[in-house]
DNA sequence: CACATTTACTAAATCGATTTAGCACATTTA
DNA sequence: TAAATGTGCTAAATCGATTTAGTAAATGTG
């Protein structure tokens, strides 16, 4: 194992400075009126030995990383995963790295996290923050980083958002339950204040309040098991037999949700229709085929990147304060339409 | 902005050396002789100004980062993403960070990320490598950095690899089609030499071939579009109406595939019976529910994480290089059950 | 009491880049 | 011809940690 080659051996064997070898391998050549010639030589030897400068030390000086640190809760979410996989490939054009990892929604986990993204220097943050984390987020906004939120966000400070109509999203599918003449609508969802959820919450209660209808929401705790979450939705379901259509509030609500309507044996949508917020590869499979509401993931991806790469090569005008808020889109499938007469 | 303080600043307010400072963040407190009475007072201080030491220099220092790079060919693949959020896990527990990235089994790309992952030192690799990479990865043992391939590898290196009994896999599964009443058997796989793929291939002929069957293999090139693979399929299907069963090779070829039956409006398994390999959260919930070749991501992942912290750990008996060949499981759902008498 | 050993600590080198300040020589200007 | 300007390059400081090779004082030994 020979240890790699650094500018000083290079600079060494041509008999020059590392000064020099570093002007010419950043570009600076002429800014610094290296003669062409030498340029030229530099470069064709480090091209001939294949030369790598080491780019912790690089980091170290310049206190810049080229790498973005991003948080989301669940990398094996298709939403979240989805969202990383467009984010990573526009960043790679850019020259930057993303370095990504999970949050599990725990605001523990994600203050460590943090923590390690910050030794490490990382240029920017993008997160999909956990409950609990304002004042990290706060410390690393007054040091000046760049911090891009999606998903959701904190009421309570000024960050630079990127979310969906949540509020339009569930009323819109509301309101598309009773265009096909359904009347007792639930919404199961988690039992969370963060805004996104909380968003989804009043536009399901607004559009219920508006048609004089009544509210049946079921909150299930966060982290529970997905055959908890299960159990929990056939419990509600069997406690409100009067329910004809449900709206889930996140995609694997739904999956869980589909599993106890299997359970009990309720047809699809017959006995209930259902929604699903978040669209998933798979929806269009199922039979029947699920109703959702579609995030803009191109979109959403897009615009992250977009404002944080504004923020990092410091074009103010762009990278303003301020929440982006993204259409949604219901895809209307066979598992809301009108129920066929018993 | 106030810029963070660092070891010499600790060291001037305190009057020690910097020196003695780094002993005792490092517990070398007493290897190193300093008294546990300054000892206390210099964690006291640490832990009042909340100092965190800058890992940038530190890994140029010492050459280790704590972190390990992951390569996966598409992240929001939930093989490749549940896979990836188990390694994390456990890694985060044994002090190390996973930098996860996405290949697209893309030569190119992967070249340039191991590159990176280079200059950035991380201190191990793990890589499900896409074709033609075996000089960056010979090149990665040569210069005795820890690296294990997973889910497929290079039959001309002799690396740590652990892999799934795709042999076998695709084997079981023609054979619980025959112990159905099928008999007509298609193959709708990749067009790759990649090992998995070759494995699941040669279980196929295996079988086939040991019945005394006519072999009927679709091979989908690399890389296609979604809705183009769907039409591939489409075509296959209907140029090989003879095909009563069909076993698919991966995981989004038995989803386009599904697609496919449905556009052609064949019914499973009463038309057409089908098995895919690698199963999928949403397979149970499809209907009818899809029989698959599970592999044991669980077990995937420990095995990875345990070969690379061995070697990392310089426990060179655990870390032996060689193939680990880990089981897979036939779980049988409705969609290759015998199909009834038309 | 003289010498060896132990204790408690530190100065300075090092990792590999970037960057500031400036040197020596050539050419132009007044 | 002396001063000013331009050209081509480099020495040394710096980023913030770790680590080697010590040193001075205290203690132990015969």
């Amino acid at each position: 194992m020979k240890k790699k080659a650094s500018i000083h051996d290079i600079a060494r064997q041509l008999k020059v400075s590392a000064t020099t070898v570093s002007f010419v391998l950043n570009g600076k050549a002429e800014e610094k009126r290296i003669s062409s010639d030498l340029e030229k030589r530099i470069m064709k030897y480090v091209r001939e030995t294949g030369y790598q400068p080491n780019h912790v030390a690089k980091s170290l000086r310049t206190g810049k990383s080229k790498i973005i640190g991003m948080l989301v809760e669940d990398i094996s979410d298709p939403f979240f995963s989805s969202i990383a996989r467009v984010i990573e490939g526009n960043a790679y054009k850019l020259g930057y790295k993303i370095f990504y990892s999970s949050t599990e929604n725990d605001g523990e986990k994600t203050r460590a996290l943090i923590k390690v993204l910050r030794e490490r220097q990382v240029d920017g943050y993008i997160i999909a923050p956990p409950p609990g984390i304002e004042e990290e987020v706060k410390s690393l906004m007054n040091d000046n980083l760049p911090v891009i939120l999606f998903d959701r966000y904190f009421l309570s400070l000024e960050t630079t958002n990127v979310i969906v109509d949540n509020f339009g999203g569930s009323h819109a599918a509301i309101k598309h339950f009773l265009e096909n003449g359904y009347k007792n609508i639930a919404f199961v969802t988690l039992d969370s204040s963060q805004t996104q959820m909380h968003d989804r919450l009043k536009g399901y209660i607004k559009a219920i309040a508006g048609n004089k209808l009544k509210q049946c929401v079921c909150k299930i705790p966060y982290a529970m098991k997905q055959d908890k979450i299960v159990e929990a939705i056939r419990l509600f379901l069997e406690k409100h037999p009067e329910i004809d259509a449900v709206l889930f509030g996140t995609n694997y609500l739904a999956v869980s949700g589909l599993e106890a309507l299997h359970q009990l044996g309720l047809k699809i949508p017959s006995d209930v229709a259902v929604i699903g917020f978040d669209d998933n590869t798979h929806f269009s499979l199922f039979s029947p085929a699920i109703t959702a509401v579609a995030q803009p993931v191109q979109e959403i991806s897009e615009t992250v990147i977009k404002k944080l790469i504004a923020r990092l090569s410091g074009k103010e005008k762009l990278a303003e304060k301020g929440t982006i808020v993204l259409p949604v889109k219901l895809i209307v499938r066979e598992s809301s339409l009108p129920r066929r007469k018993k």
